[in-house]
DNA sequence: CTTGTCACCTGAGCGC
DNA sequence: TGCGCTCAGGTGACAA
């Protein structure tokens, strides 16, 4: 099982949309409120509030409303299905959100590193307030992420899963990226050229692109009661493939822990 | 300021 | 059949 990265994300908020936009909550339900933090108590004043947009930030899912916004976070194995309102709860269901549409958003995640948080008024939660750019937009470019790396000797995959640099881009994603631009994964920050961060912006651009249109063709069944999730795993050229054939070059690939984090590259395609 | 390390949590997979 | 071990990983907290 993958862990929700940036497209799952939107793959799930675009797919919750259609189903809650516009729905006024009736009740939220909670059954256990530990989760990464516990799930405040007062998150209750958002019953009867009417969802006026569904939006994400990062992998944040935002739910707002004219008081403020809740937030969710899926963590590494939180999941959100929309059901009717007579499915049984299982185990790891840690809450509901009923609409009055007969419709509940239902949040399953075993491990419990999600979230779900709210601010009110047109405060920024803090957790959103540090936040770098969102990589699919046009304010990621190579010069802004040139100018990020400048004073930096950590390596470039570390950086790019900075989320106070860029949001959204994962283990695995950065993994998908570094190769596509034929970077190798340990170059640290400074010493990468203004062409080399251009091919990264771009890889970076084009991966989560081409993750997200697989999410929205894959994942459509995720408001159903099996909500599985259908991941990018086929299309993943190292993540996950250590000591495996290079597609592009047969070498094998090399595995690397980088800050703590699991990383495979090809030692021939990136340098 | 930067950089590195750890904790949180549970299920899957494996060796024995 | 089942026990115990390791691994997976987003991100805040904290130390250096």
């Amino acid at each position: 099982m993958l862990m929700p990265e940036l497209p799952e994300v939107e793959t799930t908020r675009s797919g919750i949309e259609p189903h809650i936009a516009s729905q006024k909550i009736e009740k939220i339900i909670i059954r256990d409120k530990r989760l990464r933090w516990p799930i405040p108590a007062d998150i209750h004043q958002f019953e009867q509030q009417k969802i006026t947009n569904v939006a994400r930030r990062g992998k944040y899912l935002l739910l707002q409303t004219s008081i403020g916004q809740l937030i969710i976070h899926l963590g590494m194995s939180g999941r959100i299905r929309i059901l009717s309102e007579q499915t049984p709860v299982n185990k790891h269901d840690h809450f509901d959100i009923t609409f009055n549409n007969n419709k509940i958003l239902r949040y399953t995640d075993p491990r419990r590193f999600g979230a779900f948080l709210f601010s009110t008024g047109n405060d920024t939660h803090p957790l959103l307030a540090t936040l770098g750019v969102e990589p699919l937009e046009k304010s990621f470019t190579a010069r802004y992420l040139f100018s990020q790396i400048q004073n930096k000797s950590a390596a470039i995959k570390t950086i790019i899963m900075d989320s106070k640099v860029v949001v959204g881009v994962g283990n695995i994603y950065a993994a998908e990226a570094l190769f596509l631009a034929g970077i190798h994964p340990l170059t640290p920050g400074k010493q990468l050229s203004l062409k080399n961060t251009d091919n990264l912006v771009k890889a970076i651009k084009q991966i989560l692109r081409l993750a997200i249109r697989r999410g929205g063709t894959t994942l459509k069944d995720f408001s159903n009661s099996e909500g599985k999730p259908g991941y990018f795993v086929q299309q993943l050229q190292v993540y996950g493939r250590d000591g495996l054939p290079c597609f592009n070059c047969q070498t094998l690939l090399t595995h690397l822990l980088i800050t703590q984090r699991s990383t495979v590259f090809c030692a021939k395609c990136q340098k």
